[in-house]
DNA sequence: GTGGTCTAGACCACA
DNA sequence: GTGGTCTAGACCACG
């Protein structure tokens, strides 16, 4: 339950962000399940050196995005159910990204075989593990 | 001199941190050359639809960093001796890039092949006409 | 640009809470209409003499609702767009308060025409100046 | 002995609090008399699934309140002489949650005839077992 | 123990 | 001027 987040305060990126980001990608990749419990609030604030209530708009965001689901007096625990997006919101979303990885490669001279390379390198790091991870039909509640 | 920058005043990311970045590429990249003139602010501020004080600020930083010569009533150059980027810096940068674009499309439930497809349209557009486009080779990463 | 809102510490809601209800309630009886601008963050906050950080929770919970939209720098608007729900989602939500409703006037002894005139007052005071006022097509930035 | 609390732990409203209101109510409505015995704490906590220590602590406000009789190792009784409420106070209450219902409704761009039937069919659900439905009789508030 | 709310006040980003 | 983030610390609700 260390979750080892690695925040950089001189990032620019403001560090409930940060918390965010890791913590989907750890449970994109796999290292966090349907279920499985986060850090308690305080917990997590200690380890990381920063105030408690940054780490609760964190977990607060990710319960609006529903990637996580707060229960009260309980702690906060990856939400079961993959989220649902429409498939317009789903592309919009998608393409943004795609778009800024595609800019910024180019203006640093980048090849497309580099750029499709990463792409695909991270792309298996993340989703290849659920492919190969139990199916979670078992889990209904 | 429109230098295409591109902004997201929603990533998190401060816009004049967003801006430096990109014109840190652009002169990596090669787009930029020493001694070459940037926009004025007022036109960057417009083309951009931000406040000109926040071009000021992104100006003003890169000339801290000697970036940038700021020549008063003339405008703002790239400075000699400007250090390319690594490779290593390079990748670092994008496989950022290429991680939150896996990870939010794993958590989204999309395709590798919808993904791919996404990646392979921006980069197109993006670069198609500028570099005209390599043959399709096979590669493995 | 005062808009009025009663704030009472005792009454176990909490105060972000309330101050989201009764914005709601400002927009759906046609109070506020698409585009208008709330008070800022600090001027309602000494308004009601509560902290700023409260009535930027109670902003930014409406912003996730699609009720308020927040310009950096700018200010908190009404926004322009009706959020959009599908409809199992709106009868959900509508049919929990439906139901506490008639739970609330059944053990209190309400008699059926007590309620439905009540819900059809209610109604009225809110959407019935909707009908009334101006078509909002002329809108749109 | 079941009671028939309706919580719901999303609403902001504590739940120890909306415990409280609802008994208040049963007692005003009637369907509590003085002298009567309420649920066990063990009993309650467990038909609601919540905590014994939230029930315990809604009774002994209600106790604070003279509302409820303590006597220990025997359970919670309603106390003599319980004021009913006025109709005034009645339609308070009810009027804020039929507001809330259309203010809901509206922003969702719920129709009223969607809105009233959803009432009625709550409405005929939660009470019409109970007081035999009276003849529909015209009524304008 | 858990999360939820609120305060007082600081500094940053943006217009 | 605007909103956004973060800190330090308090008290409440819940398990």
């Amino acid at each position: 339950m260390l979750l080892h987040l690695q925040i950089d305060p001189r990032s620019g990126l403001p560090v409930y962000r940060q918390m965010m980001d890791q913590i989907r990608y750890y449970i994109a990749s796999g290292t966090l399940g349907p279920g499985d419990q986060l850090p308690s609030v305080r917990e997590l604030a200690q380890a990381l050196s920063i105030n408690p209530t940054t780490v609760v708009k964190a977990y607060t965001e990710l319960q609006h995005a529903q990637v996580l689901e707060i229960r009260h007096g309980k702690g906060a625990f990856v939400n079961q159910s993959t989220p649902r997006f429409s498939e317009s919101d789903k592309e919009k979303a998608l393409r943004r990204l795609a778009r800024q990885l595609a800019v910024e490669a180019a203006q640093m001279g980048a090849s497309w075989e580099f750029v499709q390379g990463l792409v695909e390198e991270e792309w298996t790091e993340v989703a290849g593990a659920d492919f190969q991870s139990p199916p979670q039909e078992l889990r209904k509640s």
